[in-house]
DNA sequence: CGCACCTTTGAATGAGATCAAAGATGGTGG
DNA sequence: CCACCATCTTTGATCTCATTCAAAGGTGCG
């Protein structure tokens, strides 16, 4: 899709106002007031939530260019804490800003409401992972998720890239206890779909990890619906 | 939020083109081109995908006022398989009547963005349930949806409600077999927070169903940031 | 160097799946 | 109106995958 200049330029200043945080550190937290949303610029993050029982759900992962925080346009606490995964940098905006944006380039807001729903679709096929396949299958389609993010954004040379997530994390992400996410993680290794070297993770047969994982690439097509 | 007159003959315009679908019909089939996009005036369907390994997974539930079929603002062909549960009657219209909508009412625009953003924390709700709590809680969270849902359309007297689903479709939905969702069944009916009767339905203790559910409602607040 | 935290591995346990078969239920055609 | 058949529900027995519990290596950081 082609933006006018305007348009550009009002993309531009959303994300302005950067800001960074330090690896590991929680950028939003469940329940908090939340006024603002942000655009990733660098690095990478999660948004999780902790059930009644104590246990932690990972949502999902952020990459640059996506956008986290958008609940906020929604409700006025946060539903979902947002955690740093590497060393991060966004750009943050308020709901108001949001507001106005869609309001002035309504075609923007288009895009934004296409994202959203591309974006709901993805949570779909985490939710039919988790629902319906074996922990062996889980693991592989979180690592197939990163390893796809990462190599659009040209972080992954040769199948290479850095991991930096504890079993744990994996396991919150995939439903799992990090025991059997280590046991899972070894045998992918032992199938030699991956190999692994403390938080570096290579990727030696990418349609292997595809094929274990069910995975499906969703790269929104066709926006020829939007006027002009 | 206060909607003008043209926005809301916009609206209604949308939902004009109303069919109708026998219970058990499928509205859309994953992969099939999709041109279209839905109210839901009467009844209710849910969207569900085929899994590799031959396994469904229902992916949520739409109930009057939802818009199922979103999906095509990002997607050439269907991600997902619309199915009716009950007798089905919605308004049918062409993503480029959306587009043309959003460009020309770009608060009916930041409207949808935010309802796509709610659907997006509701999904999110959804892993949560089935990625890290027991199958009786996951059923419990499902009854728990729909008798919320039924309420609020005044379809749910005295905590009776029609519950046209069979036990391998609320397996398909939270991830567990028929077989087992039976059994889960029964243990809520012996906890005493549910009675059934065929496809009748009746929460005898909403408090415990919730309880047991970890349910958390989700009324989308605030929606101060539109512009006037 | 020492301490936290993470990974790895083993053994025992348990929740849910699978397999199998007997009741219900309801829709259809005769 | 009834009989029949398909589909759905229910229940039992067994099995398996993943969890839980426990403890021994690694790794990096202060």
């Amino acid at each position: 899709m082609r933006l006018s200049g305007a348009e550009q330029a009002a993309l531009r200043d959303l994300e302005s106002q950067e800001r960074t945080w330090r690896r590991g550190s929680v950028v939003v937290r469940e329940g908090e007031a939340l006024r603002e949303m942000f655009v990733v610029r660098s690095g990478w993050l999660h948004s999780s939530a902790m059930l009644g029982n104590g246990s932690r759900q990972i949502m999902r992962f952020y990459f640059c260019g996506d956008m986290p925080g958008l609940g906020a346009l929604a409700f006025r606490d946060s539903p979902e804490t947002l955690t740093a995964v590497t060393d991060l940098g966004m750009g943050a905006f308020s709901r108001e800003k949001l507001g106005a944006l869609v309001c002035e380039h309504p075609r923007l807001g288009a895009l934004l409401l296409m994202c959203a729903v591309a974006e709901r679709i993805s949570m779909a096929d985490r939710l039919a992972s988790i629902g319906r396949t074996s922990a062996r299958a889980r693991v592989a389609a979180l690592l197939c998720e990163v390893y796809h993010s990462m190599k659009r954004l040209g972080q992954a040379e040769n199948g290479e890239l850095l991991l930096p997530l504890t079993q744990e994390d994996i396991g919150d992400a995939t439903g799992l206890t990090s025991v059997h996410v280590n046991r899972m993680m070894r045998r992918l290794g032992e199938a030699g779909v991956i190999e692994r070297n403390g938080s570096n993770l290579k990727v030696t047969n990418e349609e292997g990890l595809c094929a274990e994982a069910h995975f499906i690439d969703r790269t929104p097509t066709d926006l020829g619906w939007l006027p002009g």
